[in-house]
DNA sequence: TATAGAAAACAGAACGTTCTGTTTGTCAAT
DNA sequence: ATTGACAAACAGAACGTTCTGTTTTCTATA
């Protein structure tokens, strides 16, 4: 018998390569699928011609289509557990204007590289199917949870509240954020063009930035 | 013949009553449906269970569902459409304070009775089936851009901004409050006990109260 | 005013399509 | 040789739409 037996090895046999492939096209295109057609009109089929495979791989992998979502949002979350922390070094004597314009820019970026990509809007469609979906919903609420906390955890760490203040007080504000943000991706049905978004952002950012400031870590 | 031929008069035969009230029920059975089972889960003969009519009733005038949907959809937005307008009398010699908090109450009153309701839900439900759906954007999205309109310049006739400003700011952080609701209807899948989506709310509410003014009209 | 005939409202069955989950079969890796 | 990865065919349910038949309401004419 091989000593690779244990599950977190750096050396994968083929056959469990082959596997992870299968899986990541699988989750991957899922999103895509999500994204551009929806929940409703996701089917499992519509995924494997996607995908690039059968559905044979599909259901061999995920048993029900339920097992494919709840391991394709924990694929969305995973990567985005540490949002906010970039540009730490730069911080350190920067004026008091140019932290807030760097503020600034990290909102408009998280609305940008986060909360506007195909990831994000695929987990607002698993969300509201989720909304009335008791099923799913128990299978993925303590994941949700645990991310938020985990995202709160990692906000306090970078950013403390302009003028001092709770941490919970910080953490909601940030939170907030995201909501506002996932209230964004359905805005457009309401405006004729893009930028009326734009200034909405820039409006939302002007109104949140000034509330926070860097927190700097001792070494 | 009757002089009841045109199509805008009080009195109603009892034909148009009949229809009137099948399209009622059927409609408020749609907005039911999608409450509580979500787009994907309202199927036609569900709708036709919840509203104790025959399929052959919602075939007959809604031949697609969705000429069902786009009706549905305009039935939503026509009520709220004339939104925060009220309380005009007791404000005109309020003291400051006062009227702030008359505002954070309207602010949370908008999250309680309008957005975080079975017709904001439903709609949210329509909102995100629409996003991948061409047809249904197509038929629903004029609509929804002129309420979007409508609602702004009732918002400009009955508020101002705090220490001046021009109104189409005003506009925009009122639009930040719709877009933040909307986003709050998913964000209990974020959050163990209800209550802390109330603390994120008198946060918010906080946060943009004390941005605007009631606007007070010459008599 | 009474009534026949047209038109619309409504009911329910049937159709073809699509979906998920299951089963059977094949092939390569261990 | 045995197991797991994948492929493909299949079964049952559910969907939206179409179609046919029945009841109710309206209206023109006698």
């Amino acid at each position: 018998m091989i000593d690779r037996g244990n599950s977190k090895q750096a050396t994968l046999s083929r056959r469990e390569q082959q596997v992870r492939q299968t899986k990541d096209a699988i989750c991957a295109a899922t999103i895509r699928c999500l994204d551009k057609y929806g929940y409703a009109n996701t089917s499992t089929s519509r995924i494997t011609e996607e995908a690039g495979t059968s559905r044979g791989a599909l259901t061999h992998h995920f048993p029900t289509k339920e097992d494919l979502i709840v391991e394709t949002t924990n694929r969305i979350l995973r990567p985005t557990a540490s949002l906010p922390k970039r540009a730490d070094q730069d911080t350190g004597r920067a004026s008091k204007d140019h932290e807030l314009s760097l503020i600034k820019a990290e909102l408009r970026r998280v609305w940008e590289q986060v909360a506007n990509t195909a990831e994000a809007r695929a987990l607002l469609e698993i969300l509201i199917a989720f909304r009335t979906d008791k099923k799913l919903k128990q299978r993925i609420k303590p994941e949700l949870v645990r991310w938020n906390l985990l995202m709160q955890s990692s906000i306090v760490q970078n950013y403390k509240l302009t003028g001092g203040g709770e941490d919970e007080r910080l953490a909601r504000i940030w939170q907030i954020a995201r909501v506002f943000y996932r209230g964004l991706i359905t805005h457009d049905a309401f405006v004729e063009n893009s930028e009326e978004l734009d200034e909405i952002v820039n409006e939302f950012v002007d109104m949140l930035a000034p509330m926070m400031q860097y927190r700097h870590h001792k070494k």
